[in-house]
DNA sequence: TGCATATTTAGCGAATTAGCTAAATACTTC
DNA sequence: GAAGTATTTAGCTAATTCGCTAAATATGCA
């Protein structure tokens, strides 16, 4: 299985799209990011290691620990370069109109 | 499920993202698609109704046949609400990035 | 060492998914 | 309306997925 194609599983997941988002205001411990969810520890961890295989977050152990970060290039470049592949002229366009907005 | 939510779970696929990728010159009858791929006639149709469903695609019919068409606002649409929602300030970048190339 | 906390691994069950074949439906043409 | 082509629906099976609990592993601290 290529990376796309596991970022495409990897966001086809609910709760592991909101725990992207959870992450994007920096480092959180599995277990931060477990309080934020209504589900048990041995869950959270298997997507976290989703994600992780997805290389949509890298983890780094602190002491006791387990703090998960996002990835967002690999995001970013997944979606945009499947978005590239299946409507270019579509994306082209809008990014012109992002950059004229801003 | 809200519609971000089934565009996610349909381009898990890799079989239909494929397919949204053979769309992208234009409308296509489901029998068209079918020969691009090693999968019974059902199985594309049953693929193509979880596209629709997802509203990444539409269909018409013409005569005997009917005719799928990329709905490439909704891909766009998705795929970039969910990126400005976990990375905005890169995805902002990103954009100003490449308008700067065009 | 021994105990507490944080996290993962193992293993199970229920639900979903993706494939298939057979049958049904829709339209065209004779 | 009968036959032919295109597509979908129904129903089945095997594989995957997501949840759980119990147990294992890793670290911190007395």
């Amino acid at each position: 299985m290529g990376n796309a194609a596991r970022v495409f599983r990897a966001l086809a997941d609910p709760t592991r799209r909101q725990m992207l988002e959870e992450l994007k205001g920096g480092e959180l411990a599995a277990g931060e990011i477990g309080a934020r969810f209504a589900i048990s520890a041995p869950s959270i961890s298997r997507h976290l290691a989703i994600l992780k295989a997805a290389e949509l977050v890298t983890e780094r152990r602190d002491g006791n620990r387990i703090l998960y970060r996002l990835e967002p290039a690999t995001l970013i470049g997944s979606l945009n370069a499947y978005l590239s592949a299946v409507c270019p002229t579509q994306v082209r366009q809008r990014r012109r109109i992002a950059a004229r907005r801003s």
